[in-house]
DNA sequence: GTCTATAAGGAGATAGAC
DNA sequence: GTCTATCTCCTTATAGAC
C-alpha cells in the first residue's frame, strides 16, 4: 500500500543514502523488523495476494535487497505462524491453566488468550486466517486443533463438574468459546484506551451472557 | 484439489463425451452451478491461491471451456459476494426483525443469522474472508459493516431499555455477538443431525453465558 | 461447448556489479 | 547492503479450430 516503513528502527538509527518513495529515512534492517513489516502487509492484503514487491516497497528497499535478508515468503509465513502458537501454547504452561476447578482454569486461559491475541496481535491474525495450503500451514492447523482440543475437554470437564449451566452442550460451547475470542482480532486495536479492560470482559460476556439472571 | 465435479447436475443429466481426469460422467454446466464450483474451491484455499486452473479441473472441463460460461475470477466473487449478502440483508426487511422488544428483535435477527449462515455455507464463508483488495470486495466490507451497525444499535437500544445485564458495554457486545455468531462458518457442516437446533442453541448461549445464575 | 495453442504480464527467486 | 537485470514458472485471459 505504502512504501514508507511501518516499523520503528530495530536497532540503532544511522543515517542512510537510499530514500523510499515518500522520502522516509530507512535505518537497518534485520530478519525480526522485517518479519513484522512481512507480517502487517499479510495481513492486510492476504498472503497470498501480497507479493514479495509489495514487502520489500512496504519496507522501503527493493526485491533484492529484501532477499538479503529473509530467504523467502514461505520463510516468513513459518517464523510468524511460529510465534504465535508459541504465545497461545505459552498460556497452558502457566499455573492458573492447570491448577483450580475446570471453570477457572477456563476461565483464566480464556482471558489470557484474550490478551496474547492483543499483544502478538498481527502474529495470531495471521495463524487464524491460514487455510492450509502447504506443508507450513497444515501444521499450523494441526496446532491450533490442539489447541483447541484442550480448552474442549477443559469445557467437558467444567460440565462434568456441574460448574457449568445445564443444557450446554461441550462441544457446542467450546467452538463459541474460541470463536468468540478469536474474533477480536477483527477489530482490536491494542493501543485503544481501555483495552486492559478487555480480558475481564469478553471472560464475563461468555460466562454470563447479556441477559440479566431472572 | 480434485478432478471430479463437486456439484450435482444443475439441468437434466444427458451423456456426454468429455471425461474428468477421475472418469467421472459431466453434464451441462451453466454460470449458476459453475458458481457453486468456484465458491467451493476458493473456500477450500483461499480466493487468491486457486487459479481458474484449479476452478476449471474441479468442475471437469478445461479452462477455455471454463471461461465460455463465465467472464472472468472477479465476476465469480461479485456473484458470490451479493448473494451472501443479500441472504443476511433479507433477515433485516423480516417483520420480526422490525417488531417488538430491541432485545426480541435482536434474539430473532441472530437465530436467523445462524441459519442463514448455514443454507448459504459457502457464499457467506467467502464473504467473511474478503480483505478488500479490489473495488468489490470493498464493496462488500462496507455492506457488512452496514449489517454490523444495525446490530451494534440495536444492542445500544436493548441496553438503553434495561433489557440487558447492567455492564454490558453496547460497543463491545455487539462486537462479539457478530464474531461468536460468525465463527460458525469454521465449523458448521448443514447436513449434521442436530443442526436445525443450532440457531436457538446459539441465541441461548449468547443470551446466558455458560455459568449457572448465581 | 469443448478443445489446443498462445499471448501478455506478474510471481518468486537469483546473479553479479558497486 | 543495496542495486539493476534476468531467469523461470505460473497467472488471467483470448484466438480460433472442431
Amino acid at each position: 500500500m505504502t512504501a514508507a516503513p511501518a516499523e520503528p528502527p530495530p536497532q540503532s538509527p544511522r543515517a542512510r543514502r537510499g530514500r523510499g518513495a515518500a522520502g522516509a529515512r530507512r535505518v537497518a534492517y534485520d530478519a525480526r523488523s522485517l518479519l513484522a513489516v512481512a507480517v502487517q502487509e499479510f495481513n492486510a492484503r492476504g498472503y497470498d495476494a501480497t507479493s514479495m514487491e509489495d514487502l520489500s516497497r512496504a519496507a522501503g528497499i527493493t526485491k533484492s535487497s529484501f532477499y538479503h535478508h529473509v530467504s523467502g515468503k514461505e520463510e516468513l509465513l513459518r517464523a510468524a505462524l511460529e510465534r504465535a502458537l508459541d504465545g497461545l501454547f505459552g498460556i497452558l504452561d502457566e499455573p492458573a491453566s492447570q491448577r483450580g476447578s475446570a471453570l477457572g482454569r477456563l476461565q483464566h486461559i480464556i482471558g489470557r488468550q484474550v490478551e496474547v491475541l492483543t499483544t502478538e496481535l498481527p502474529y495470531v491474525t495471521l495463524l487464524l486466517r491460514v487455510r492450509g495450503n502447504t506443508d507450513i500451514e497444515r501444521w499450523a492447523l494441526a496446532r491450533r486443533r490442539a489447541f483447541d482440543a484442550t480448552l474442549a475437554s477443559l469445557v467437558a470437564e467444567a460440565v462434568e463438574d456441574g460448574e457449568v449451566r445445564a443444557g450446554v452442550e461441550p462441544w457446542l460451547a467450546a467452538r463459541l468459546l474460541s470463536g468468540t475470542v478469536n474474533s477480536i482480532i477483527e477489530w482490536c486495536r491494542p493501543g485503544r484506551p481501555g483495552s486492559e479492560r478487555l480480558p475481564a470482559q469478553v471472560v464475563r460476556m461468555v460466562s454470563e451472557g447479556i441477559v440479566p439472571p431472572a
